[in-house]
RNA sequence: GCGCCUCUAGCUCAACGGCAGAGCAACGGACUCUUAAUCCGCAGGUUCUGGGUUCGAAUCCCAGGGGGCGCACCA
């Protein structure tokens, strides 16, 4: 079925019976200088090759890791064109499995396919290519020849399977919400536009899946999440890039308190999973996710970390005289919450290392969040920080459409005085509080933040496959 | 968007005002248990681009481009 007659044919397919990763597993142990009579067929990327004379040895690379080939003229008809292989070319190959000599592991080969060839070489094979920019414009080279490239992003892809199976164990659902969206709500950031021809309709990629799912618990879904791309027009940096993604819940019935439980659950069991243990090492210095994590409310912690009373009852000239000290140059409409945020933003977020509930923040800066039930000017809303930075935001969900009608109005005065990221009337949106929201929790978390943390990385561009780059120049 | 740094062979890097080089990869050859195999040979360049200074520029200066880092914005 699969002869190579034509001499440049490469074959439609090849029967592997092996990884080189279970190869090992089931070979690992043998005697030095034997050999067994187990036949394995194995394939992948030619990533070395030591061609002795009259014996030749190739490492052969798979998804699971690597394992040894040894070729010999007497065993291998092919002997000639196993040596002329180029490193990054494809092979399948098949042999019994033995160990050399120097009791290296190997498959001694008895039949070779050529499933592909590299035309272009795969750079230095000790350095491989440490060029960023080529790095992540090439990933599929890159993937190759640098081992962390890969564990990244074989984590992540992990850990995004994890979050789904933990969630749909807890009865969540995972749904989809639209990704165009007629008006760009759920978060303050700015959008990237776009048109729809047949409708000749402006239309905004989403900044946040946030007020569809909503929309989903009116409708009567009452658990729901989304992993999903959101995309912000805003600077690149090694923290952001403009398409990112993120996780949403909704949980019908629930407050923020329970979503802190949750919060907490979610991300100590991915770092368990991942690492083994809640204490993980980060840029240098051990982070510990155990649980129950720190929870004090953001007055609080301004208050500590600056020695000075910062509140929201605070007066608005003290206020704004602390914010100059810090440096903070205050605008025109901002109220008492934005300089309280604004102050423990700049004083205090980064000094928060251990994962650390943030709570009970200031109604004015919190658009979407449910009025606190005991504390007036405050909402009942949490972020999570870790390393000094948001890795979750969550509050109880504001269901009251006249409330939200005075938000979304506030919000509309903030964008006429030249706020560029405020939100806009969402008419659809009030109109299906108008028919009900029960009570509802809800969280956002930066997946991309999360890996990062997960990785001891400092650069979001290493968590992401393919991250956003200029036009290359040619 | 602003500041600082950086760009040399396919890859990793030298040369830092005086003939552009090495290792790896490629190519030709030797080699029957290697481990980044080794050895011999051969080839490889608009030194990011364009100006300028200089007898002479990869090197110094200016402008542009790519990239990195920091700041700002944000998640």
């Amino acid at each position: 079925m699969d002869e190579q007659i034509p001499e440049l044919a490469t074959p439609y397919r090849f029967e592997k019976s092996d990884s080189t990763a279970s190869v090992r597993e089931r070979f690992g142990d043998i005697e030095t200088a034997t050999m067994t009579d187990q036949r394995v067929n194995v394939a992948g990327r030619v990533m070395l090759l030591r061609v002795q004379g009259k014996v030749a040895f190739a490492e052969l690379r798979d998804e699971t890791g690597a394992v040894q080939l040894f070729a010999r003229p007497n065993d291998l008809n092919s002997f000639e064109r196993f040596c002329n292989l180029s490193l990054g070319d494809w092979i399948g190959v098949s042999g019994l499995v033995g160990k050399t000599r120097r009791g290296e592991l190997s498959i001694f080969i008895d039949d070779l396919k050529v499933l592909a060839i590299a035309r272009r070489g795969f750079g230095d094979k000790w350095h491989g290519i440490t060029d960023v920019d080529t790095r992540y414009r090439q990933r599929y080279v890159d993937l190759w020849t640098s081992p962390t490239s890969r564990n990244i992003l074989s984590t992540r892809f992990k850990v995004t399977s994890l979050i789904r199976r933990f969630l749909e164990d807890r009865g969540f659902v995972e749904v989809e919400t639209p990704i165009l969206h007629p008006l760009a709500g759920g978060a303050l950031a700015r959008p990237f536009k776009t048109h729809h021809n047949a409708l000749d309709m402006d239309l905004f990629l989403r900044i946040a899946p946030e007020l569809y799912l909503k929309r989903l618990i009116v409708g009567g879904f009452e658990k729901v999440f989304e992993i999903g791309r959101v995309f912000r027009n805003e600077g690149i940096s090694p923290r952001h890039n403009p398409e990112f993604t993120m996780l949403e819940l909704y949980e019908a019935y629930a407050d923020y308190q329970d979503i802190m439980l949750l919060t907490e659950t979610l991300i100590s069991d991915i770092v368990v999973a991942i690492h083994g243990s809640t204490k993980i090492s980060y840029q240098g210095e051990q982070l510990d996710f155990s649980v129950p994590w720190e929870r004090s409310t953001l007055e609080e912690l301004a208050s500590t970390s600056t020695g000075l009373e910062i509140s929201l009852d605070t007066p608005m000239e003290v206020l704004k005289s602390y914010a100059d000290q810090f440096g903070i140059s205050s605008e025109p409409g901002w109220g008492p919450g934005k300089l309280v945020l604004e102050i423990y933003e700049k004083t205090t977020e980064s000094k928060l290392w251990n994962p650390t509930f943030v709570t009970d923040f200031p109604t004015e800066v919190s658009p979407l969040s449910r009025d606190h039930r005991t504390k007036p000017s405050r909402v009942e809303r949490f972020e999570a920080i870790v390393a000094g930075r948001e890795l979750a935001n969550a509050f109880s969900e504001l269901v009251d459409p006249d409330e939200q009608r005075a938000r979304f109005k506030h919000q509309v005065e903030l964008g006429r005085q030249g706020d560029d990221e405020a939100m806009s009337m969402d008419e659809d949106y009030l109109r299906a509080l108008e028919y009900g929201m029960p009570p509802t929790g809800g969280l956002g978390i930066g997946i991309d933040r999360l890996i990062m943390l997960l990785c001891d990385t400092s650069q979001i561009r290493e968590v992401i496959a393919f991250p956003v780059m200029r036009e290359e120049q040619r």
